[in-house]
RNA sequence: GCGGGCGUCGUACAAUGGCUAGUAUGCCAGCCUUCCAAGCUCGAGAUGCGAGUUCGAUUCUCGCCGCCCGCACCA
């Protein structure tokens, strides 16, 4: 793992975030090629999710929500709890459940200060659970969403507005203006990318838990206890779409959650077998039932109900969830990528195996030799002419094989090759990636050929 | 957030209470080069940030920030 962060930096894909001001934990920038492999990405799921099925529709909604959709959501509630930990073996308290069992009305409503106050008065009363010691740390409010000031301008920011805690819920607010304004009918899906915030109390390993990150999301809206070949039919379509991307299957599994959440029928996980790490969540299929749109129905007063066109039948329907993480996705691939090769003759080179279409760049074009102004001129031609068509680089600088392998470490699939007998019969070599070989094509049949 | 470790050019390493902080590689430019990191020349590039001790701090002390490991957290 070491040393793919290490290549994604070297080589322009991820950087730390802020890096000139010391960093910040828990964010990160996608360079050039990483915004590039990242965008591929996105493209290659947004194809196989909305343009190749034709009941699921796109959607980007707003990243800010009215704050009353995430106390609907449950986020609000859920996570607001008031902590204290023990010194000893860390385990933590709940400090409003505790002081209610030694008598003192508290509870989870309450501001920190106002706990704090409580809890510091009763400390000699309250023991540790786990090993029953007295030394706790002082009181914390931990909840997970970030809060902003959209809209305030006293700045008191009495009414915070929150920055969404998972993109999904956009899905949900919007799912009957799709239902009124296209012709889509139950069962349909809608498919959207969008950021996530979570104030993570560590954030770790890299782009796996950050702050600030991307979900691929689908919803996908059905009848009512008609959940289940559905819900399989999903699970086997997000695992190919996983095969599709080039990620070997030795490296995927599935995992079951344990404890479910209580609205919840079923929850499955695609892990990948990341470097280092190990086995980790990509992506999570959630079978939710109705909670989400009841929830929101609840707390917005909006009738959410289906009617069935044919049956006259009305219900709220029930969601099959699909939600992964694009930086977890990002660096699953760029590591599934990462090859250290042998060389004949002693050496490495380092490779990027990526599937062409994600590449960031598709080909680069090099001149033989820098000092023969006439092929640097040829292959300035041709790299304005592949230009045109995909993401190319052009590079003269240096010998030609150090060119090859600069290529070879972010993943380039091919390298043409302007010679001397380019000049003569207009052909050029292209090299491939994998297999270093090398054929001769003309010019003309170049975009084809790639 | 707690405990432990760590922080020197992009990357990987070296050195030092005081002389211009060194090497490799990468990068830039030039020369050379008729296909896989050859060679030569030139150049840019670092002591995470801030305070303290000191005549003088990259080095010692403290705080902050960041990274790694473990715990906890991950609806």
């Amino acid at each position: 793992m070491e040393e793919i962060v290490s290549l994604a930096k070297r080589r322009g894909f991820v950087y730390q975030g802020s890096e000139i001001y010391g960093g910040e934990a828990g964010l990160y920038d996608f360079g050039p090629y990483g915004v590039e492999l990242l965008n591929n990405i996105k493209k290659n799921w947004w194809r196989w999710n909305v343009q190749l099925k034709p009941n699921y529709v796109g959607l980007d909604s707003a990243m800010f929500k009215d704050p009353k959709v995430w106390v609907a959501s449950g986020h609000v509630g859920g996570f607001a709890d008031p902590l204290a930990e023990c010194k000893k073996c860390n385990t933590r308290i709940r400090v409003d459940k505790e002081l209610e069992k030694i008598g003192v009305p508290a509870d989870e409503k309450m501001t920190e200060q106002e706990l704090g106050t409580l809890f510091d008065g009763n400390r000699d009363k309250i023991k540790c659970p786990n090993c029953g010691a007295k030394d706790f740390t002082n009181v914390r409010m931990f909840n997970m969403l970030v809060t902003s000031n959209l809209g305030d301008f006293t700045g008191e920011n009495d009414t915070p507005v929150y920055l969404p805690g998972e993109a999904c819920q956009g899905i949900y607010l919007n799912f009957k203006n799709i239902v009124d304004t296209t012709r889509m009918k139950i069962p349909f899906g809608v498919a959207q990318i969008g950021k996530a915030f979570r104030n993570e109390i560590s954030p770790r390993n890299f782009l796996f838990r950050t702050r600030e990150f991307e979900q691929a999301d689908t919803q996908y809206f059905i009848r009512p206890h008609e959940n289940e070949a559905d819900y399989q039919r999903i699970k086997q379509d997000r695992w190919q779409w996983f095969l599709n991307l080039g990620i070997r299957e030795e490296n995927l599994r599935w995992k079951q959650h344990e404890h479910l959440v209580f609205y919840a029928k079923d929850a499955w996980d695609i892990e990948y077998n990341y470097p280092s790490y190990g086995f980790d969540e990509v992506e999570g299929i959630h079978d939710r039932t109705d909670y989400d749109l009841s929830q929101h129905m609840k707390y917005s007063g909006t009738d959410l109900n289906y009617t069935d066109p044919k049956t006259g039948e009305k219900y709220v329907p029930w969601v099959l969830e699909t939600s992964m993480g694009m930086g977890r996705i990002f660096l699953a691939v760029l590591s599934d990528a990462y090859k250290v090769e042998e060389v004949e003759g002693g050496g490495t080179r380092t490779v990027l195996k990526l599937k062409p279409e994600l590449a960031p760049v598709k080909c680069a074009v090099f001149p033989l030799l820098k000092n023969k102004p006439e092929l640097v001129a040829r292959a300035r031609e041709v790299y304005e002419i592949l230009s045109q068509n995909m993401m190319c680089e052009f590079d003269d600088n240096g010998n030609i094989g150090k060119r090859y392998r600069r290529q070879d470490e972010i993943g380039t699939p091919s390298c043409v090759v302007v010679d001397f007998q380019t000049l003569e019969d207009g052909t050029v070599t292209v090299r491939d990636r994998d297999t270093t070989e090398q054929r001769r094509v003309g010019i003309e049949e170049l975009v084809s050929n790639l």
